[in-house]
DNA sequence: AGCCCGCCTTAACGCAACCTTAAAGGAGGC
DNA sequence: GCCTCCTTTAAGGTTGCGTTAAGGCGGGCT
């Protein structure tokens, strides 16, 4: 975890760099505004802790530039001011978080935590992936190399199917029951109809299949 | 996107349920500890306000509860007393932001949109941007390139949903769960229409469906 | 070889899901 | 209190997915 921290009080950095080492982060320390707003660019911070009142240039208007560069790595403002107005342009500005001088430390880290677990824990896209294809559940559809395939409901319900039980041979029967909650009727070749759907967007290698026995899904090796 | 209000006050309440409600949130308004450990449970909130002070179950012990039981979605916590400790208790106890009262109703909406975007791993900027659509939460409306596009309350409140789930399909029941409180209809064709006009408005293209699962906002890609 | 059975392919149909439009119902402003 | 604009309801039209059905193909068994 790469954390940048602007402050030019050197006692108040001195306390709290040792701190957040000790708590497994890799800080980096800046004194000056304009230091900051091109050293953002040169690497990329998990988070920036930043002081208002610096030498240089003012901290709301280096986040307010960061933000305009495109720059969206989560941003915790320190204050010394306790005024109203000074937190709601801080947040306007983009913030994610501020803190008042004088806090505790352990409030920091705290916070610190807090800022990194909501930044990452939302980053975790619920992709399936077996045999060189990947599912995106969340779309509800499918990916070769980059090229988006888009999926019927049918097809993606057999698809996910398959992607769950990868290399494993499953029967027409099988397949029909898990489709559909029920009994499957016997005379109907749904499957094969949506097999032969899959294969036409997928290419006919993804799925093989068992003359007599059933489908297997090899993606494409 | 659909709010839990669990505040005992009324007045403050009283307060806070206009301004959230004006500015395009879904709230639900609880009074009670035990009541709110409940209803967390039965709907999908975007998002929590929990006061610590709370007749039944107190707040800070209803949010272990939570949080012990699964439930993540965010909370921002209001706290009377501005001690040190109970600040450090409450992100302790997985509060994603908190506020100490007496607070600004201005602070309360900031850093209720920082933290939602937050959640969903948007950059706190100041505009919300998604797929080539901008999303200004000050004057509720979008921008296309450098061109305004004036929304209805409606209109915003379905956008904003969508652009702060990007590429992720949203199911019609999802949609009118998340952008209407409490009592609201579920058969109604609302959500149609409502896609209708934003479609009008963005372009056809902006959002796609997907028949019988639901919609995915795409914008100009 | 020839036949049968299992699978493939294609096209067409029906129905639910979705779109569109208009008009009624409400909320807020002057 | 009236006017305006927004939201919701309602109704009819349209579309596309899921399913069925029919014809073709080929492998394997007798």
């Amino acid at each position: 975890m790469r954390l940048l921290l602007v402050e030019d009080t050197v006692a108040l950095a001195d306390q709290l760099l040792p701190l957040l080492r000790d708590h497994g982060y890799a800080v980096d320390w800046l004194a000056d505004g304009r230091d900051a707003l091109v050293r953002a660019h040169d690497d990329d911070f998990d988070l920036v802790i930043l002081d208002l009142g610096l030498p240089g240039l003012d901290g709301l208007e280096v986040l307010r530039r960061w933000r305009q560069q495109g720059l969206s790595m989560p941003v915790l403002i320190l204050t010394a001011r306790d005024s109203w107005a000074e937190r709601v342009d801080g947040l306007r500005a983009g913030a994610d978080d501020y803190l008042t001088k004088p806090f505790h430390p352990e409030e920091l880290l705290l916070r610190v935590q807090a800022v990194l677990r909501r930044s990452h824990g939302s980053a975790n896209q619920r992709r399936l992936r077996a045999c060189g294809v990947e599912l995106d559940e969340e779309r509800q559809s499918a990916w070769l190399d980059q090229d988006e395939i888009e999926l019927t409901g049918a097809e993606f319900r057999m698809l996910r199917y398959f992607m769950l039980n990868p290399g494993r041979l499953l029967s027409k029967i099988a397949l029909s029951e898990h489709l559909y909650d029920g009994e499957s009727e016997r005379d109907s070749n749904v499957v094969e109809v949506h097999i032969n759907r899959l294969r036409r967007k997928l290419g006919g290698e993804v799925i093989q299949t068992r003359r007599g026995q059933g489908y297997l899904f090899t993606g494409r090796d």
